[in-house]
DNA sequence: CGCTAGTCCTGTCTGC
DNA sequence: TGCAGACAGGACTAGC
């Protein structure tokens, strides 16, 4: 499930094909389109001006007409092949065919990603919350945050609208990090630890990113390769294994809907 | 406004 | 071995 490292991942990975011309755009599946401000043939003779991230979007800017907004949801894939690799891949919904022999499929076989053919993407992003690795998400921000809201403060670190990028497995690592427990009220954090947990987000994402992400499951990189992260996970996906810490056997509950991973003794 | 529950989707896993 | 059902969850929506 890309969440932000994996999507920055793939946003460098795509750097590679920065200012190569679009020769033809092939949307295959037209439900897969969640903004069509312009048609797909539009797209042909531009060329990919840069990519940026925002939260677990990627934006594909063009040198005019807008820009291409991806999201992989659960399943989603974005990666470059060479224009010869023929064979008939499943759910491809969109293919880009680049100048130079190469083509970037969109794969995503739970269909819950989406595609906007966005002549302006701000408005995508207007509430979206801060960029966690960027300057402005302060331990102050995460307080003030954390202080209006009672539920779980799992579900909080969800809520793209307050911090954009963290999913369930980076919050569930950042958690654990911090000693603190995924069910605790928001609003009950001490200030210490806000401040430890301000620190676990930062670290897990930023090791993520290094590490290429995590491929869980359906997860690749830009070239269609594996991240690593998922090889130094420590909570998530390990309920019953012993806890990397104490040695407590792992606990795995729901909350928010989401699988939950945790170790009940080091997570007050 | 805050919060919960329901919805979408299909490959993979589990139990009989 | 085969099949039915459970399970995974990001973002959105309705309803209280």
């Amino acid at each position: 499930m890309p969440e932000l490292p994996e999507v920055e991942t793939i946003r460098r990975n795509m750097l590679a094909h920065k200012g190569r011309r679009i020769v033809a755009a092939e949307l295959l599946r037209e439900d897969i389109l969640r903004c069509r401000d312009y048609e797909a043939q539009r797209l042909v003779g531009r060329s990919l001006k840069d990519f940026q991230r925002r939260g677990k979007f990627l934006i594909a800017e063009l040198d005019e007409a807008g820009c291409i907004v991806l999201h992989m949801g659960m399943s989603g894939r974005f990666y470059g092949l060479a224009e010869e690799a023929d064979q008939a891949l499943p759910h491809v919904h969109f293919i880009l065919h680049l100048e130079g022999g190469h083509k970037l499929l969109y794969q995503d076989p739970r269909r819950f990603g989406g595609i906007w053919f966005c002549a302006d993407a701000a408005a995508l992003f207007a509430k979206m919350g801060p960029e966690p690795l960027e300057k402005d998400f302060t331990a102050q921000y995460l307080a003030a945050v954390l202080a209006r809201r009672q539920s779980a403060v799992k579900v909080v670190l969800l809520d793209q609208q307050l911090i954009a990028g963290l999913g369930n497995i980076y919050v569930d690592e950042a958690l654990f990090a911090a000693g603190i427990h995924p069910q605790r009220p928001a609003a009950a954090l001490t200030p210490p630890e806000i401040k430890r947990l301000h620190k676990a987000i930062r670290q897990v994402l930023k090791q993520g990113i290094a590490m290429r992400g995590t491929s869980f499951r359906d997860y690749r990189d830009g070239f269609n390769r594996p991240g690593d992260f998922q090889n130094y996970l420590k909570v998530y996906g390990k309920a019953g294994a012993p806890c990397p810490r104490c040695g407590e056997p792992l606990q795995k509950m729901t909350l928010g809907g989401r699988g939950t991973h945790y170790c009940a003794n080091c997570q007050a």
